[in-house]
DNA sequence: ACCTAATAGTAGGATGTCCTACTATTTAGT
DNA sequence: ACTAAATAGTAGGACATCCTACTATTAGGT
């Protein structure tokens, strides 16, 4: 999929809009946001995998990897990867499979826990997690040219909806979102 | 997976955007808007499939119905819903199966183009997306207790990304994010 | 101590998404 | 008219994600 296909299509989330209005339905707002925040993912989420293509990486391998580098020993227990992935177990087991597959990573049993596996860097996977961070901010994480200015107020729009699930946002409230919500930042005086 | 495993976590956007300072990288705030724009989409997107799962549908199929449900005869052909869905024609071809699978859909030959294929809403498809959009509604589309106002914000600051895709997005513009484009909604007077 | 409940990881299956390759048709250009 | 290029749809495969079920191990309560 490329990024846009043709430049003859109108604003789909504005027809949709247009579309749910006319059908006098409600939640319009709400309706718009999901569609757009949908919208806004693929777009970035396509970018960022398209600059890892050539590294023979995804974004998921990528988080992994990058969770781990910022580990002590550059380890860690995949149930706890999962945890800070948010993702389910499975899915870590499925992506320590392909990391492992590809000798980014290995996998060694726990020395305190039997259950547990831990999953380490190797010298390669610590390479790819370099030369990826630096394809990545080469492309601005997938931003666009989007100027840091509008990141940040998006960044504060996003923290509300992270906020809604429960996500603790406190470091990430800036701008002007959600009056009642900033609270916290001064919760801690 | 739940919406938020445990409460203990901290900010993990916040804690991203702390390893990547200590790391001395660039970008932070496109990384911040990376991390935070997926996290996000995970939560709503998982709250929208949560919500359609008692109807056996998802988010990709719901779409779908609702394109149909919005055009001429209530049918379309697949590569036209391929653009207008924004996602690869072999997807509209997996998406397509499971709705005539179920009996929400069916496949017939275009009239005029004996390559193409129309997709077309049944009865019961009609209902279903009624249903399914009552549902989509009880959950204001994923966007939990997120305000109104607060949901124009996002919906502006999204809007910049998506621009920044070459996505039209002038039906989509309000707030403050980006000044220049507003520029298109007095043109219409 | 012992039995039950919780936790760690994996297997197998369903979905959604993409890509490449292939067939059938239509369109365009000479 | 005829051939080459573009378009429509599908098959098969790779990944990522979830779920349920199952094994192994640890933790808790009596």
């Amino acid at each position: 999929m490329s990024e846009n296909s043709s430049s003859d299509d109108m604003d789909l989330v504005a027809e949709a809009r247009r579309n749910w209005e006319s059908a006098g339905l409600g939640e319009i707002d709400a309706m718009v946001a999901a569609t757009s925040l949908a919208r806004s993912h693929q777009i970035v989420l396509g970018r960022i995998n398209q600059a890892l293509t050539p590294l023979s990486l995804t974004f998921s391998r990528y988080e992994a990897l990058a969770l781990l580098s910022f580990a002590r020993n550059q380890s860690m227990a995949m149930a706890r990867m999962g945890e800070r992935l948010q993702v389910h177990p499975t899915s870590v087991t499925s992506t320590i499979d392909r990391l492992e597959r590809d000798g980014l990573v290995t996998r060694s049993p726990h020395p305190q826990d039997r259950r547990a596996t831990l999953a380490s860097l190797t010298k390669l996977g610590r390479e790819m997690h370099a030369e990826a961070t630096t394809a990545l901010e080469a492309i601005r994480w997938g931003m666009g040219d989007v100027a840091d200015e509008s990141l940040i107020e998006l960044n504060s729009g996003l923290a509300v909806v992270r906020a809604s699930a429960g996500d603790n946002v406190s470091g990430s409230l800036r701008a002007s979102s959600s009056p009642s919500a900033v609270a916290d930042e001064r919760d801690a005086s």
